[in-house]
DNA sequence: CTGTTAGCGCCTTCAG
DNA sequence: CTGAAGGCGCTAACAG
């Protein structure tokens, strides 16, 4: 339509960035683009050539293109089973794998494994769609028969936030048997002994070693744990809101100083629970629960809680898993590692001293 | 420390995949590899070659090469500037635009706008890191100055869910007004006519529209407004506590018999503090929000919403902002669309009939 | 409509 | 340790 030569000046979009390539850099460091190539890797490089090419670096605003990197040395794509998509901490997993996968070029896959009638299926669907390794976050992580068929499928398997980390799978997770001591141990040092616990999913391994950090502080704290105070739960909202009710509708002599939900659903349920039945938190019940995920601060009173880093977590899992592809591929032995994020106790507003 | 020959057979994983090209397509349909490309890119191609390709295609599973893909027709960067990393349907957004963003290789760099002193410096920051275009969510999709910003910058914006699109930037929005008047609707039909309402930050355009839609429908069933029953509030679940107390903390006789508050979590603490009060809930009142972020199924009970397709939205602000940064590197005038997506009354446990 | 040619930006490989 | 050559898998741009 507008092809002419006038060009309405004051309509018109300013500058336009064009694309600075390791041949620029090179170009103006007076080295070859290979040096810059290497300084942008981190590979040896003697020292005054490395700083002239920094400078340059800094000067063009050079940023590798991922893309045109991953083209040369073969593109990994990743695998992630999801089974549960709503799952809480999805936007901060994503954002770490996908902020990894940027950096070296890997593509992600997600597979919902819903849908699938087996997660051998899911498995094969994503093999089928080129993943060279697979993510399995909870629960499958724990699926010695998920495993199985990712090792049959030939290509290396990593297990996210299992707390069974298997030898021959790679892993990412933290300790949630400490993470459960130092909570619990936060709740006796604020004067706590009636303290209850809400069990997760037994069929989940994180669940199992939450509880044995319960018992081992209560142990060293030498608090007896009444069995009345051991309620199972399965990880929901809804589970959480029946632990709640059992724990709390009773006579107000007979409730517990303090409710240790081993995950945040739950604890937010308690907390709506002890709420509806005019019980003040943190006055009159603390409430503790365990993972961060965004209801903990979004709640009211603020749950104090145990941080996973996800987002690191999602991102280090990335990471060893495109070094084990590559490995892999250049016909090395198999590479398994096991990585141990540090977890981080929030103390924010629903505990609070012993009444 | 294992470098022996022996290989433990029973031990070693079996199949490896290797990579399948356009060429090894093309050889086994007889064709070009331009011919492969454009099949699988959707151009023009005639019916026998095209089916002929497609079960090449299939016949060894043939999966595009997204990297090397992007590396020839120029790697789009996409910035994304996050002001509230921790909003709840984050999950959902990444989740949309990442796979995208898989889809053709486009690059996304996320950037938490706080930090910053001002939106500026986010937006200089991102166009420093090499961003082709900027993809503005909530709240600062509707700042006319980091719409600037960005113009400012050259390159183009796109404002993600604002419910007030400008002319020179794209848009993808859903229709908040329609929103909030199909869920007044929905009350009304329920049998309510002493409905509150909940406002939302007025700084941010969908509230405004949400307001407007449920006047709107109120007006058409010429069922009046009390002002008194217009509530201020912040989208956040601190201020929906505040509003729910000031309509619900009174003579029973003096309650509402429906909330409709403008975002889910607003209507998540109303909900807590109704339940809290001893007024169940669909019971003795009906709760609405707006959003569908993952709280609101997993509070009890179950929240009636707006289903926002968030991740529908954020793949397709993508794919739109793609366009237009690669229109512009063509030389062409800009590229704008607005792009309004279908929203869906998602009918939950927490509305139901007038007692 | 289809095929040919020529690289995208980078890095593997192999000389020097 | 550094540079030169070559090509990853794909698709613009042009020819036929």
């Amino acid at each position: 339509m507008n092809e002419t030569d006038e060009k309405p000046k004051d309509d018109q979009q300013p500058t336009r960035r064009s694309t600075v390539t390791v041949h620029d850099v090179a170009r103006l460091a007076g080295v070859s683009s290979m040096t810059v190539s290497r300084v942008v890797n981190g590979t040896k490089v003697r020292e005054p050539l490395r700083v002239k090419v920094q400078a340059a670096v800094e000067e063009l605003n050079y940023v590798p293109n991922v893309a045109a990197r991953a083209a040369r040395s073969g593109t990994n794509r990743i695998g992630v089973l999801f089974s549960n998509p709503r799952s809480s901490n999805l936007g901060d997993f994503l954002m770490g794998a996908f902020q990894q996968a940027g950096t070296d070029g890997t593509q992600i896959i997600v597979e919902p494994a819903a849908g699938h009638r087996h997660a051998v299926d899911a498995v094969r669907k994503l093999v089928e769609m080129g993943a060279d390794g697979i993510i399995l976050p909870p629960p499958l992580c724990d699926s010695l028969e998920a495993l199985d068929v990712v090792w049959a499928a030939g290509i290396p398997a990593l297990s996210f936030a299992t707390a069974d980390p298997r030898s021959h799978s790679s892993a990412v997770l933290i300790d949630d048997f400490e993470g459960a001591r130092a909570m619990t141990r936060h709740l006796i040092e604020l004067g706590h002994r009636d303290i209850a616990f809400v069990r997760g999913d037994p069929g989940h391994s994180p669940a199992l070693r939450r509880e044995e950090g319960f018992r081992a502080a209560m142990a060293e704290a030498r608090v007896p744990i009444d069995r009345a105070r051991l309620i199972d739960g399965m990880f929901t909202y809804r589970s959480g809101l029946d632990a709640g009710r059992q724990l709390l509708e009773v006579d107000p002599a007979e409730r517990p100083s303090a409710v240790f939900a081993s995950n945040d659903d739950m604890a937010a349920a308690i907390t709506a629970v002890a709420l509806g039945l005019g019980i003040s938190v943190p006055g009159e019940l603390s409430v503790a629960g365990f993972d961060d995920t965004p209801i903990a601060s979004l709640m009211w009173p603020p749950l104090t809680t145990i941080h996973q880093p996800i987002s690191e977590m999602a991102s280090k899992a990335v990471e060893i898993l495109g070094e084990s592809v590559r490995h892999r591929r250049s016909g090395k032995e198999p590479l398994v590692r096991h990585h141990v994020c540090t977890f981080k106790l929030m103390h924010r507003g629903s505990t609070g001293p012993r009444a």
